[in-house]
DNA sequence: TTGCGTGCAAAGGTTTTGCATGGCA
DNA sequence: TGCCATGCAAAACCTTTGCACGCAA
């Protein structure tokens, strides 16, 4: 099931190097196929997004789907974190992805259960909205216009 | 901004009765597009995305694109309910949809603010799970099996 | 009559696949 | 040496767009 250890070919090894310098933030299929070439590294498209199932697979790394339309985006998982067992929160505006890893998810699950009998999988569950830094900008900017806030259009 | 009444076009109402008959499940652009030439209506798939957008933007449907690479999937707004002030969980099994407007989701709004300082965006968060019918079913297909439960893979 | 709605065909963009080659263990 | 990993090109896939025509109001 667990299958061999991975070969430790430069194409992972960049890969890896890219994602843990981004750690705090979701990058793309593409951003990373961009900066290894930018690095002189011969390498495709293909071996970038299978690279990242591999990842995936091995829940090194989190995909995120859900903005509309556009490319899937991934970052590290935490390692000293059990991202399969709480929500993560990404914010909209800048892509931050916050590990909702707190006493709150036992509430949650509770609710869910008991209130809606609904069992809930972390995994792939993602809440939207915008986070601290972006609001106070969002304030800012309010402040300067009037204009009151306007959101990313939301990714449904 | 609002715009003047939609017309009443024999693809539009056909496209309402389908979603009204499936208003319980999410339904793709596929499924409208084979039911409605089942019904021996002569339609395109460019009428049924672009009639789905704009049923969309009018807030009459809801748009979920979180599933793995999968087609999007739609489903009618309960016009009763406000959706965008409350979250859904969405069966991984069955594709129900529960709206979950009931009073926890002001203590998730206040956690996620005051615990992160997260302003959560309902409109295209969705959390994902079993719910209680599929997950009976897991449970005897289990007593027969007794090989655990194997969730359909999980949609990141 | 006005202009929104539709069909067709083709493009769009991301991601996947087939096949031969290259490289890690 | 034995596979896994890679590159290239092409396919696959859902969805969107351009343009001319049709139809609701």
């Amino acid at each position: 099931m667990a299958g061999r250890e991975p070969y430790r070919t430069k194409a992972r090894t960049e890969m890896m190097r890219y994602l843990e310098e981004n750690r705090l933030r979701t990058v793309s299929a593409e951003d990373i196929l961009q900066d290894l070439q930018k690095s002189g590294l011969r390498i495709s498209a293909t071996t970038v997004y299978r690279n990242l199932e591999k990842l995936c697979q091995e829940h090194i790394v989190m995909k995120f789907v859900a903005e509309k339309g556009e490319k899937a985006v991934y970052q590290l998982e935490h390692a000293e974190k059990q991202c399969k067992e709480h929500l993560h929160l990404k914010c909209l505006k800048c892509g931050t992805v916050i590990h909702m890893d707190c006493g709150f998810m036992e509430e949650v699950e509770s609710h869910l259960k008991e209130g809606h009998g609904f069992t809930l999988q972390c995994e792939g569950s993602v809440l939207y909205g915008v986070c601290e830094t972006c609001a106070k900008q969002n304030n800012e900017e309010e402040k300067q216009k009037e204009t009151g806030l306007h959101f990313k259009k939301n990714p449904v």
